[in-house]
DNA sequence: GAGTTTGAAACT
DNA sequence: CAGTTTCAAACTC
C-alpha cells in the first residue's frame, strides 16, 4: 500500500536535497551524499573518461573474441541536477569489469558456489545479465527510514518502492526528516560525506578511498558486511580492522575469488580502483617505488621501465608500515602512473588536436591559394610567389611527421609553454581535456567557438580527423598502460611465489 | 522464509 | 572516547 502510493507520487527516483535550508557546511556535507563525485572533480572526471575509453580500447580489442556484450549500464535515473544514485559510482567504475579483463586470469574459474538470486537481488544485480539494478530497496523496521540504518536515506534517496514499515523517508514527511538530517549533521557534519569518494588531494591521496575506513573483526573484510569489499576497494591503512584479508596479494581473497566467479567482477573492479589508486598517486603510507612509467618508451622496452627496484610489494608495503599485522597492497600501476603523467598527456592530446587545427587551416589556405592562383592565371602569383603555399604544405607535413616526435617528447614538458597559437576545438577534444578550461589550457589564447564553428562543428571532415589523432593517440597510451600493468602483475606473481618457496624451502 | 551473524550507527 | 545497544544488511540453513 505504502509503496504503491510512493510508487504513484514518485515515478523516477528522488533524492534529498539536504541543501535546503542548511548551513553552508551542511550543504556541503549534505550535498555531498548521493551524489557522484567524479564529475565534480577534474581528476575524478578524468578518471570515468579513462575508465570510459578504456572500457571502449577493451572492447575493440577483444571485438573478435566471443565474449557478448554485457557491460549494460541501467537507464540514468532522472534525478535533481547534478545529483546522481549513490551507486552510480560502482557503475562507473564497473564499466571496467567482467569479461574484457577476465581472460588475463591464469585458470578458468570453476563456479563452485552461485550466488543465490535473493542475494544478487539483495545486492541489486540483476540475476540475468549480473547488472546492477536499480535503487536499493531498504527493509528497515524501526528506524523509520530516518537514520543512517537506511540504506536510502543514508544515500540521500527517498524511499521508493522500499520494503520499509513506517517509512517517514518520504516526501510527505519532509518535516519529519529534515529534522532527522538535522540532528545527524549536528552529531556528525560529515555524516552524509561519502564513505568512499574520490580523493579530493588526487595526487597525494589515491583515486578512491574510504573516507572512514572499516572496522571489521570476524568477516576478514571478505564480505559485503565489510564497507570496503562492498565498496569494491581494498583495505586501507585507515581502517581499523582485524585479520583483514581484503588486500592485494592475499591467497584467502584469492581462494574466494576461485570459488565465487560472481566476484570476479568485483576483483576486477577492485583491480580498476587499484589502477585508479595507482595512477593517480599513492597515499603517503604507500609509498611509491622509484620507477615510473616513461610513454616515451614503448611498451616491447617496458622491460626497461619496469625496474628492477619492483619487489614483492605486499612485503614491502609490510616492511614500511609501523603495524605488520595490517598487511599494506599496490596496485600493479602503483606509483608508476603519476597524476602529472594524466595530465601531460592530457596537454598532448590538446597539442596534438591544436596542431591538427593548424595543419589544418594552413592547408585551407594553401587550397584556397591555389585557388586564386588558378582563378586568376597571372604570372603575378607565380613570378611573386612567396612560397607559402608550399611552405603551408611542407608544414603541414612536418606537423604531420612531427607529431611522433612532438609526443614522444612533450610528456617530458610539464610546463605547458609549447601549448601555443590554438585553434578552436571540436567538442570532443574539448571534452577530453577534462573541463580543465580554468586552469590550463583555455587559460589565455583559446576563444570560444564561433558561431559558424560551432554550428559545423560535428559535421567537417576535419574534426573526425582530429578525433582520430586524437584518440589513436590515446588508445596506444592505454595499450602501453596494460602492458605495463600486466608486467607488474607478473613480476608481482613471481616474487610472490619465489618468496613462498624460498619460505617452504627454508622450513624444512 | 526464518534465524543468525555482522559491523555501522546510535546511544550512554 | 570507550563500551553498549540498536539496527538492518548480509549471510546461512
Amino acid at each position: 500500500m505504502e509503496q504503491s502510493e510512493a510508487a504513484a507520487a514518485a515515478p523516477v527516483v528522488r533524492q534529498l536535497d539536504f541543501s535546503v535550508g542548511y548551513s553552508a557546511s551542511t550543504k556541503a556535507n549534505a550535498l555531498a551524499k548521493g551524489v557522484l563525485i567524479l564529475p565534480e572533480h577534474p581528476q575524478a572526471q578524468l578518471q570515468s573518461k579513462l575508465l570510459a575509453l578504456a572500457q571502449s580500447q577493451h572492447l575493440h580489442a577483444r571485438a573478435s573474441s566471443s565474449s557478448p556484450p554485457q557491460t549494460k549500464l541501467p537507464p540514468r535515473k532522472v534525478v535533481a541536477p547534478h545529483k546522481s544514485p549513490p551507486q552510480e559510482l560502482p557503475q562507473m567504475v564497473g564499466l571496467l569489469k567482467s569479461k574484457p579483463i577476465a581472460p588475463r586470469l591464469a585458470h578458468p574459474v570453476k563456479p563452485v558456489k552461485t550466488e543465490s538470486p535473493r542475494s544478487r537481488e539483495r545486492c541489486n544485480i540483476d540475476s540475468k545479465d549480473g547488472t546492477p539494478k536499480k535503487q536499493k530497496q531498504c527493509n528497515c523496521k524501526n528506524s523509520r527510514c530516518l537514520k543512517l540504518y537506511c540504506e536510502c536515506f543514508a544515500a540521500g534517496s527517498y524511499c521508493d518502492n522500499c520494503n520499509c514499515i513506517n517509512c517517514h523517508n518520504k516526501i510527505e514527511h519532509e518535516a519529519d526528516r529534515k529534522g532527522s538530517i538535522d540532528a545527524i549533521l549536528e552529531r556528525n557534519p560529515n555524516a552524509f560525506t561519502p564513505k568512499i569518494a574520490n580523493s579530493p588531494h588526487g595526487a597525494t591521496d589515491g583515486g578512491v578511498e574510504h573516507k572512514k575506513g572499516c572496522n571489521c573483526k570476524k568477516s576478514g573484510c571478505l564480505k559485503r558486511y565489510c564497507e570496503c569489499f562492498q565498496a569494491n576497494i581494498l583495505c586501507s591503512d585507515k581502517c581499523k580492522c582485524m585479520d583483514c584479508k581484503n588486500f592485494e596479494g592475499s591467497e584467502e581473497k584469492k581462494a574466494l575469488l576461485q570459488g565465487h566467479p560472481e566476484n570476479q567482477s568485483m576483483s576486477i573492479q577492485q583491480a580498476a580502483n587499484s589502477a585508479i589508486n595507482g595512477a593517480f598517486g599513492t597515499p603517503p603510507s604507500r609509498k611509491s617505488r622509484n620507477h615510473q612509467i616513461d610513454f616515451r618508451e614503448t611498451c616491447s622496452t617496458s622491460s626497461a621501465y619496469c625496474s628492477p627496484l619492483s619487489v614483492h610489494v605486499s612485503k614491502l608495503a609490510a616492511s614500511m608500515t609501523l603495524e605488520p599485522s595490517k598487511p599494506s597492497y599496490r596496485a600493479p600501476l602503483a606509483g608508476i602512473l603519476q597524476l602529472q603523467h594524466v595530465k601531460d598527456f592530457c596537454r598532448l592530446l590538446v597539442e596534438v588536436s591544436a596542431e591538427a587545427a593548424e595543419s589544418f587551416s594552413e592547408e585551407k589556405k594553401m587550397i584556397k591559394n591555389s585557388m586564386d592562383v588558378s582563378a586568376t592565371e597571372t604570372s603575378v602569383a607565380s613570378s611573386h610567389g612567396d612560397g607559402k603555399g608550399d611552405q603551408s604544405q611542407h608544414d603541414s607535413l612536418r606537423l604531420c611527421g612531427n607529431h611522433e616526435n612532438r609526443l614522444q617528447t612533450l610528456l617530458s614538458e610539464s610546463d605547458g609553454s609549447c601549448i601555443q597559437n590554438r585553434r578552436p576545438l571540436s567538442p570532443e577534444t574539448l571534452a577530453l581535456m577534462c573541463d580543465e578550461q580554468d586552469t590550463t589550457f583555455l587559460s589565455t589564447s583559446m576563444p570560444p567557438p564561433t558561431t559558424t564553428e560551432s554550428s559545423t562543428l560535428g559535421l567537417n571532415p576535419f574534426y573526425v580527423e582530429q578525433e582520430r589523432l586524437v584518440l589513436t593517440r590515446f588508445r596506444s597510451f592505454l595499450n602501453r598502460l596494460i602492458t605495463c600493468g600486466c608486467i607488474e602483475e607478473t613480476k608481482i606473481g613471481w616474487e610472490a611465489n619465489k618468496d613462498s618457496c624460498s619460505s617452504l624451502s627454508s622450513d624444512r
